[in-house]
DNA sequence: TACAATTTCACCCTATCGGGTAATTGTGCA
DNA sequence: TGCACAATTACCCGATAGGGTGAAATTGTA
């Protein structure tokens, strides 16, 4: 059965050359193909198509908010983002927004195909820059992690992470409140940060601490 | 120019195949196949391949800890983690160990060829579920986002986030101190926590603010 | 064993934090 | 018009946080 299709792209020659492409009646049919998204999570509850093929750059509504809007109402539809930007924050706000595949509009037609078959297979296709760019995102998450901070202090500061009061740290950890204190206070220092709450934000941010 | 490649996987006649599959002068060729990865680190820093292919599942180390080791003292080589596993835990822990690529066993040999192109020219290949998953960690990135926090609420916690103190907070605001008291006494206990350290773990945690 | 680093504890002191209570505006909604 | 709620300010008060200073006990290591 062939895979229904719904496409956003306000450049026209671009738009017609999509249809003509994948409404080959066999794989693909393009149900519907706009100009802009403002009334998309409509049309798309309406069309209930398999796909949406959405552009980023357009005017009056950006296709980030098109894509979030439809995911609101049709979860279950997948979603490929098709545009020229492969800026990380675009990228990366596509992602939260739940894109299920980012292609580059450099991607050759017979790419285009292979990947949306795959997003409706349970896939995630994306152009390798954008998929490197995504990767990118983890690695950051564990590289330069210690302020020669020692093992007990990154334990107090684990703790303080937690929530946990100088008390409720000392009990905890079964020392004097003014140990607590002392631990902290050199903590502070090495993070060159003021105050307990500076402490956390540095210490999430910078993966000094399990979270 | 072929790309060198540098195989580690345990199963021989996986192994064999894969250098049979590889090694064909042309595109590839296969400096070192190894049958398991505790020296793995030694073996690449001598033989700097383009690429290494990395089983996970091995006796002995595993494929993560090689991936790991290799990066520390190679970290131009890519890696493509080449295994049956589709574990979440595995995935994640192999994105931020670094890991520029990953491939299940079910993967057809031509489309191995295609991803390890794709991987010296700057992609990040990955079977399409396991690309599925990576995005998957995303999409749980910011949904959930508001405890019904107005909108002078939500500055003034990213205010606290930032690591201002009440006074800076009420300097930065334009208010008095008692309010800004008052406001963090109401975010307080719309977040169910007692203190604000607690409460900037928690934003962060549920990406209340902007981090 | 001697040295250095870490961990521990104590005391003092002030600013800040955080809860309680109360009152005044302005805005949107019924 | 009246109500609910957000945002604002104010005051009181006790507990906590955080800096300064000093020193003993523990650990690791040369």
């Amino acid at each position: 059965m062939a895979i229904s299709l719904v496409i956003f792209e306000d450049n026209h020659p671009l738009r017609q050359s999509l249809e003509v492409l994948l409404n080959d009646g066999v794989h693909f049919q393009v149900t519907g193909a706009f100009g802009e998204c403002t009334l998309a999570s409509d049309q798309v509850q309406l069309l209930k198509p398999d796909l949406v093929l959405m552009d980023i750059n357009m005017p009056g509504l950006s296709g980030i908010e098109g894509l979030k809007n439809i995911k609101q109402t049709s979860p279950e539809t997948k979603i490929i983002m098709y545009t020229v930007l492969e800026d990380d924050n675009v990228i990366f706000d596509c992602m939260c927004a739940g894109a299920d595949g980012y292609l580059l509009k450099n991607t050759p037609p017979a790419k285009i195909i292979q990947a949306l078959e795959e997003a409706v297979n349970g896939g995630a296709p994306m152009s390798p820059g954008v998929a490197a760019k995504v990767l990118a995102f983890f690695r950051n998450s564990l590289p330069g992690n210690n302020y020669n901070l020692t093992k007990r202090e990154a334990e107090i500061l684990q703790h303080l992470v937690n929530g946990l009061s100088y008390k409720m740290i000392a009990d905890a950890s079964f020392i004097s409140v003014d140990t607590v204190k002392k631990h902290l206070k050199n903590i502070y220092a090495k993070l060159h940060v003021s105050c307990g709450t500076e402490a956390v934000a540095k210490a999430i941010r910078e993966k000094i601490v399990n979270f």
